[in-house]
DNA sequence: GTCCAGGGCCTAC
DNA sequence: GTAGGCCATGGA
C-alpha cells in the first residue's frame, strides 16, 4: 500500500478495506437524533434496543416524546446505560423541537445551516459531533464529523494538522474532500469501524489493513510503541 | 475483573 | 482553555 498523504486517500483506503458502511441510509426521521444522542458513550447494539423500547411506547415521535415523564423515558433507554441523562436529554430536546418547529425535523432541517447548527448547539446533551453528526445523516449538509476516531486515527498516520484545534480539524478534512453529504457521512462511518477494529485507545494493529502505510502500525507490529503515540 | 464504547456537562485551576 | 470526574449499561 502506497503511504498516505491525506484525507481523500484515507478515505479510499477505508472504503476498500472495509467495504461502505451505509449508516442510516433512512437517515431523516425522528429516531436519527434520539439516535445520535443515545449513542454517546455506548455501542449501537444497545442504541438498537432503547430506539426498539421507545417505539414499542409509541415515543418516536416529537409531540408524544415531549410530554412523557423522563422518568418512563429512562426505564425505556435504560440499554444504552446513562439512563437518567439520557431521557433528560430526549424529552428535552422533544420539546424544544416542538416548540420551536412544531415538532416537525423537515423544518429544523430547513433552517439556515448556522442557524441549524447553534440550535442544535443550544440542546442540552448536543456538543460539536452530535450536532454534525446530524447535520450530516439528517439533514444531508456536507459536515466533517471531527470525532476521537478520526483524531486518532489521522494522528496515527503522521498526517494531523497544525495545531489541535477544532477549527484545524474541521478545515483538514473539508480542505480535501469534496462537499458530498454522502461521502463524508461513509468517511465518518469508516473511521468509526476502522477505529474500532484497529486503532483503540491501546493499538492493537494485528491484521489493520493500513499497517503498511501507519508509522505505529509498522512499530506495532515490530513491539515497542513511542509513548505520544500511545496515548494519543 | 478490567477496559471502553459512534460524548457532553460541570467544576476547578 | 483544559484537565479530570461524572454519568451507567453491556460486550469483549
Amino acid at each position: 500500500m502506497d503511504r498516505l498523504t491525506d484525507a481523500r486517500g484515507l478515505y479510499e483506503a477505508l472504503l476498500a478495506a472495509h467495504g461502505p458502511q451505509g449508516w442510516w441510509p433512512g437517515g431523516r426521521g425522528f429516531s436519527l437524533p434520539v439516535g445520535a444522542i443515545l449513542v454517546q458513550h455506548t455501542t449501537w447494539a444497545s442504541v438498537e434496543r432503547a430506539l426498539d423500547n421507545l417505539r414499542g411506547a409509541g415515543l418516536l415521535d416529537p409531540p408524544a416524546l415531549a410530554a412523557a415523564d423522563p422518568a418512563a423515558v429512562a426505564e425505556l433507554v435504560r440499554p444504552a446505560g446513562l439512563p437518567r441523562q439520557k431521557a433528560e436529554r430526549l424529552t428535552g430536546f422533544a420539546r424544544a423541537l416542538v416548540e420551536d418547529f412544531g415538532g416537525s425535523l423537515e423544518l429544523l432541517y430547513a433552517a439556515e445551516p448556522h442557524h441549524l447548527h447553534a440550535w442544535l448547539l443550544a440542546r442540552r446533551g448536543i456538543g460539536r459531533e452530535t450536532a454534525e453528526s446530524v447535520m450530516l445523516y439528517g439533514a444531508r449538509l456536507p459536515v466533517p464529523v471531527v470525532d476521537a476516531y478520526a483524531r486518532r486515527i489521522v494522528r496515527r498516520l503522521g498526517l494531523a494538522p497544525d495545531g489541535d484545534a477544532d477549527a484545524a480539524w474541521r478545515e483538514w478534512f473539508a480542505g480535501q474532500l469534496p462537499a458530498d453529504a454522502t461521502l463524508l457521512g461513509e468517511l465518518h462511518a469508516l473511521l468509526v469501524e476502522h477505529g474500532k477494529r484497529f486503532c483503540r485507545v491501546a493499538p492493537r494493529c494485528t491484521g489493520c489493513p493500513l499497517r503498511a502505510c501507519c508509522p505505529v502500525g509498522r512499530q506495532r507490529t515490530a513491539g515497542a510503541l513511542p509513548a505520544e503515540e500511545v496515548s494519543v
